[in-house]
DNA sequence: ACTGAAAAGAAAGTCAT
DNA sequence: ATGACTTTCTTTTCAGT
């Protein structure tokens, strides 16, 4: 698990940046590249640190909308519905179920408003999506920190 | 900007593991790591590439309740509220403004349900949240693909 | 659990093709 | 963009504490 502020702070370093060298991270800490293996080594394998990924901006890569809709989908299709989602929905980046009627959160990057209505037909079939533009995002994917207890 | 395909295949790998090696990228695609390097390095120049992210699992790390929570803060106090957001709600990890009467899509990740009625009170001040308990992320930051034409 | 040393591997730079 | 080359840095492994 996670033993100490060490590893939080090894935690919040790899949050900023995934790509910093052990060398690097036991410079700032204060400790051995080797110690610093063994650490997020242990902390990959006890599942802490879930994976590395780099960040791209969607616009800059033809996908100029992006949307955030919320959708209930009964019970029955509800298997059917989220059985192979990425698959489905290339453009769907999360899908989020939360407490309410069956409720899913979903946020799709598209290419325009055409795009757009053609990913909303497709929801429609398993439910009645509301559709919220994208205007900003303020923050995103901000790094985890210790919890003060 | 974004070249071609051998482009996307490095973005689809970085994104999916941010820490190949600009020699391991290049077994894959097919070319040298110098070339691999010129190319990550011009989209990293060029902002398609944002920035390199561990994820972790909060509910590891003490924070076991995760939320999302939506407010519609009126103009009045947008600027006060979204300013300094992750200094003022360091339980905030994502903020997004949609369309719709001054609205926000908030994600935080919490202690405890005493924890959430904390944050709950302090958003209070600003507008009226709505809260929704997250039971199961389907997808999550997934890889950003090739926008088919 | 950490250090330090040695070997292997990768990165960054140069230059010619 | 490659290949050859050099220097520097990093990873990995392992013996030692």
């Amino acid at each position: 698990m996670v033993k100490d502020d060490l590893d939080w702070k090894i935690l919040e370093l790899l949050q900023e940046n995934a790509r910093m060298s052990f060398a690097q991270i036991g410079r700032v800490v204060g400790l051995s590249p080797s110690a610093i293996a063994e650490r997020v080594q242990r902390m990959e394998e006890t599942e802490v640190i879930t994976g590395y990924t780099a960040q791209v901006a969607p616009d800059k890569l033809g996908w100029s909308l992006s949307v955030i809709i919320m959708m209930s989908v009964n019970r029955i299709n509800f298997e059917s519905f989220t059985n192979d989602l990425s698959h489905e929905y290339p453009e769907m980046v999360e899908c989020t179920r939360v407490t309410g009627k069956d409720c899913l959160i979903m946020k799709f990057h598209v290419k325009n408003s055409n795009h757009l209505e053609e990913v909303v037909n497709r929801l429609s079939r398993h439910g009645d999506p509301t559709t919220l533009l994208i205007l900003n995002e303020l923050l995103k994917n901000e790094p985890i920190r210790r919890s003060i207890n």
